[in-house]
DNA sequence: GTCTATAGCAAGATAGAC
DNA sequence: GTCTATCTTGCTATAGAC
């Protein structure tokens, strides 16, 4: 029909061949499917050609999409990150004592991935290789790190909790560190409902608002600022 | 002739079949083969095929020594633990400081483990999987587990520096766990011949024996203890 | 129990045509 | 951008020799 004709035509400046938009729309269509089969098979189980089929595209063209099976792992990780922020946010927007909101920001990112718990073995396989593009310690996830990272930092933001001026500085990725270990221990935590972990932070939180108060102490402040002395000189 | 045949009798009691030995020397040559073809190309390139045709064996017989590629880095992995203890335990005889004990003790499990730093990547990414062998944190790598963490026992067990009893008894796995996020991030290092890790462990072992001894000051008694107490419930 | 040879599958990845 | 065909490799299976 000639109105379909019409339909065709991009908004855009380039007038040559097919819908600028086609290719975004392709790209989206593919981690959908993968992100839903990742979640109902697991990761060796969802292949890449069952991705394809699935999708509606050619293996081929999955590929021309992403590199490898590991990039969709990144575009599921994005997503993710992105979903966490989204519960952690408002759900300690009420909240000013430093130790409840970070307990909350982190249930919150466990009840965010819980659907994936099966599946995170594999994706943390894939996080941990530094060769590969999702390493969290990547240059390539620096966008999503910083993203995560963000999140603490709102976390200590705004919370009433008084601290030392350099360790207030420090406190947001040294969370996003404690965070990564949490979600290590997570993925290892066979606990029926992950409850070890929900205890973990649950008991670890007061303990990190305590020790974090406590650094303003006289007999801990030198070791505390030589702490936070190695930390930078690790990452320079 | 003659003599060869007298050669192949058994020294053991069992008269059938072949010498009880030549299976474990058919593993070890596998082993040996794969190991070093893992240090020379890394392990995506080593392929099981290669490992087999260069160790003078069938792929089959590779396989019926070795379930999977996994079961290969299991076995050097291994090997890497044993050395280690070997380089470590004469390295730190002499001395009684708790932190220098320490030190000396991760820079001996870094030089043995330099060779592999551009293996080591893959090796961890088998390592983190929780449905692996080879995870640290699994009950078949216990073995393992235990001499490594036992490592660490040497390291407070003979030391002078006095300990809080309770601390004392988690003190060997809480370090065992230190040397894990030490390996990680030397994974992750870049550095050339890896220095940040060394600066990491001269600055920080010092720190640690500090704040080992800061625990038993009244202030930090009560928190250390909760500490302890959530490092226990989490094992439960 | 140890080992060879060989065939073949499944799935990640690539090449080249359209 | 998209496809089909093909390659590679981890892994399995089988049948048989010693």
């Amino acid at each position: 029909m000639a109105a379909s004709v019409n339909d065709k035509r991009g908004r855009e400046g380039a007038p040559s061949g097919a819908s600028p938009r086609r290719g975004e729309q392709t790209r989206a269509l593919i981690v959908d499917t993968a992100v839903r089969l990742f979640a109902e098979h697991g990761y060796d189980q969802t292949t890449m050609r069952r991705v394809a089929s699935d999708a509606g595209v050619s293996l081929g063209n999955a590929y021309y999409y992403f590199g490898s099976k590991e990039h969709l792992v990144e575009a599921f990780y994005d997503r993710l990150q992105a979903e966490i922020r989204a519960a952690a946010v408002p759900a300690i927007a009420g909240e000013r004592d430093f130790a409840t909101r970070l307990r909350t920001a982190l249930h919150a990112a466990v009840d965010v991935m819980t659907p994936y718990h099966g599946f995170a073995g594999k994706l943390i396989k894939t996080a941990t290789d530094p060769a590969s593009p999702v390493s969290p310690f990547s240059e390539q996830s620096a966008p999503a790190r910083e993203a995560s990272i963000g999140l603490f930092r709102e976390v200590v933001a705004d919370s009433t909790t008084r601290l030392d001026a350099r360790l207030r500085d420090e406190l947001p990725e040294l969370l996003w560190l404690g965070h990564m270990g949490i979600t290590l221990y997570w993925v290892h935590d066979t606990s029926p409902g992950q409850r070890r972990t929900r205890l973990l932070i649950d008991r670890a939180t007061p303990l990190v608002g305590r020790l974090v108060e406590l650094t303003r102490l006289r007999v801990l402040r030198n070791v505390t600022h030589e702490v936070l002395e190695l930390v930078r000189a690790l990452r320079a």
